[in-house]
DNA sequence: TATTGTTATACTCTATAACTATA
DNA sequence: TATAGTTATAGAGTATAACAATA
């Protein structure tokens, strides 16, 4: 499946003209095409709602790894998030020039740059983790506390190699 | 998160020196995060399993619509995939290319094009839905026949709106 | 007037090669 | 020799505008 990050060219308007139903039945009973289409419904959400910080899901990403990992250097970024260095450079040049995050001398390795987060970036991000965990309450709506608990246990299990 | 398709990007090779260990327990209490990670992981093996078809996840998806609705309309594929019009021309074409669909007058809408496979298409699709089950199931090997089910049933109760 | 399908094109995201400074 | 970070650039994926043919 290849799907819109606007929702902007969602087949219909709320009261289109019917479109003809097309059986999915059988890519509904792939757990790929489901995790795909319920990972691509959250960030569709999550855009819309992080747009007043003028944050995209890899930029609160980087922010919370730092965040939670004060110095945490380029290379562990890439690692932990699959982003190439060549592509992180920029998106790292544009948080720093928006003053949310810092880069110091890595104490141990004159090659590396600890990344921090500056106290703009500290305040920034204790309101979108908040809106990042209210957000995802409403794009689970439907889920109950348990349900929703146990949905991202079998997530892990799916991408998580085994021991 | 961003991450690779590839796979080639990985942060280390099998025997590569140790990464300092990075604190992702913020993240993984996000529904979106765990589903993302998740699709992109089965997707990697998709691709990889797929590959002797050349088939990408698209076309894959593409043609499975069409063996299950034959007479599609690019339209109706475009919807149902969210993939902008322009955007499915050149994938059609090319797969009208290799044989695998034909397209023909739509019966009542002079201005459509009912998709349809043909016998070769039919036969690759055979053997390809049966590779898609069998690598989902390694793919998803770490669950139970139980937890499979549950886990799709909780991922449509996140993209499927309610009634 | 609205819709299907198309062309052309722009924008974003992701990937590769090659370089520097340090280990 | 290998690694962290960078630059430049190529390629894939996704977006918008505008058009012809048909409804």
């Amino acid at each position: 499946m290849a799907t819109a990050k606007s929702g902007r060219q969602r087949a219909a308007a709320p009261d289109a003209l019917p479109v003809e139903p097309v059986d999915t039945s059988y890519l509904r009973t792939l757990v790929g095409y489901n995790a795909r289409r319920a990972s691509l419904a959250i960030i569709e959400t999550f855009m819309v709602r992080m747009a007043p910080y003028d944050l995209k899901v890899v930029d609160f990403s980087v922010l919370s790894l730092v965040a939670h990992n004060p110095g945490i250097t380029s290379r562990q970024l890439c690692a932990a998030l699959s982003v190439l260095p060549p592509n992180l450079v920029g998106l790292i040049a544009t948080l720093e020039r928006r003053g949310l995050i810092e880069r110091l001398p890595h104490p141990s390795d004159g090659r590396a740059m600890g990344v921090h987060l500056t106290p703009q970036g500290t305040e920034l991000m204790l309101q979108a983790e908040k809106t990042a965990f209210d957000l995802e309450m409403d794009a689970t709506s439907r889920l109950t506390d348990a349900e929703r608990k146990t949905l991202i246990r079998l997530l892990q299990k799916v991408y998580t190699p085994a021991d």
